[in-house]
DNA sequence: GCTCCAAAAACAGGATACCGTTTGCGTGAT
DNA sequence: ATCACGCAAACGGTATCCTGTTTTTGGAGC
């Protein structure tokens, strides 16, 4: 493995896990002096995280911590919605191979047999985190739309607009079961339509499925002291 | 500015003019004394070139140029539209100001009055080609969704999938004028239904305006050898 | 005690040197 | 003539060095 590539997820983790204060300048030497290793990977590190849209650089050329206003969450995941209903579209329209129906029902079982317990362990709400993002790699890998994948990866990169920001966070909140079986039933839904080839259906579906992460986002912003602990991510989140 | 920007521009420049081979390997040592400059700033274009995608880093980490299917071009330029569709849904229902639509119709003014000439000349293809970029430019950052815009600017960077790729090459087709008489009676409807407020048909008329794109990629792969004087990025198609 | 300026420290951009690895070519053996 | 082996050139990854610029700090003057 690369150096570059290792200084770089060491980095994007030590954002994403709120190591930095936002709005932070991040100087290369000492970023390179914390992670043990040299200026240039840093240097390539740092790039690739300006595209990401974990940093910006500053008019001067300074790079720092970017920090992200509550609408700029808010629109991201409206842009994952979108895309992923262009995705559910394209796998409606083509037609649900038979693999993809296997690993797709699955993933179903999968979240059923997890949701049954109630309360939820903390091992469920892993294992439903990990079930949960695997479903919407799997429409996403089997849309074949390369273009589309890279948009998705994109935005992805941003705090809390990838799928698995739609979780509850554990603990914090009673009714946490209670939408993740609204969600779930969502993933049932889904892919009943993929199956029937209801291509409208099924890009609708996925554009209001990320609602549930546009009010999981809501709660934890209005909760932001406890939030913390599970999303330390939050913290690049300002107003 | 910078060495670092000012090597990315040459190096996008010479990739999408067609420059290198499709596949091609591009050594850092190579490029840095093609351009005049050291490995260090032609190091970090490649990064960027890389997560912009018009360059891939084989499996032992060299970068090569990357070639694109014509499906790929097709998807890309699907993903763009899909993406205006939700840019235009936006601005209709935001509501359009003052500001905006004074734009917007200067943009359809300026367009109507270059269509009128018939043959279009050379400069008429111009400034019809920077007032479809500014049109759409218009609409996108009226819609007030950051993620949306880096969404966009990223598919942008593939050949083709930009909204300049809409615009049918010049001379080779005595069907163009045609075509842009109808691309842009889709703009005067599109600014209509953005200032009714009308969210679903601007986001269908977006979306369906990339068809004429399509449209013309398919031609230009069918007159491949023609095409290369005009849009020398096409040598980056293969197949 | 506050302000302003100058010296010093830190930093980013850039260039280059070093090292281990890969690649490609030429030579020699079969 | 062909294949295999080895050597040399080139390359990528990394570290270090240089230089111009920015930032910070410390002191002197008000």
């Amino acid at each position: 493995m690369n150096l570059q590539d290792t200084v770089l997820m060491q980095l994007r983790d030590l954002i994403l896990s709120g190591a930095f204060e936002p709005g932070q300048r991040l100087a290369e030497q000492q970023l390179a002096e914390r992670l043990g290793a040299s200026r240039t990977p840093v240097r390539a590190a740092l790039v690739a995280l300006e595209q990401e849209g974990l940093v910006e650089a500053s008019d001067t050329g300074k790079y720092l911590v970017r920090q992200f206003t509550a609408q700029e969450v808010t629109d991201a995941i409206a842009v994952r919605g979108h895309l992923e209903g262009m995705a559910a579209r394209l796998v409606a329209e083509h037609g649900v191979s038979r693999l993809l129906q296997g690993d797709l029902q699955a993933c179903l079982d999968e979240g059923d047999r997890l949701l049954t317990t109630d309360p939820l362990t903390l091992q469920s709400y892993a294992a439903y985190a990990a079930m949960n993002d695997r479903f919407h790699a799997l429409i996403l890998s089997a849309c074949g739309n390369r273009a589309l994948q890279r948009a998705v990866a994109l935005n992805d990169k941003l705090p809390f607009a990838p799928a698995s920001a739609m979780l509850p966070m554990q603990g914090t909140l009673a009714l946490d079961r209670d939408w993740m079986l609204y969600a779930h039933r969502q993933h049932h839904m889904l892919a009943d339509a993929l199956h029937a080839g209801q291509g409208a259906r099924a890009q609708a579906l996925a554009a209001e499925h990320t609602e549930v992460a546009q009010m999981n986002m809501r709660l934890a912003l209005e909760r932001r002291a406890e939030s913390e602990r599970v999303m330390p991510a939050i913290r690049l989140v300002v107003g």
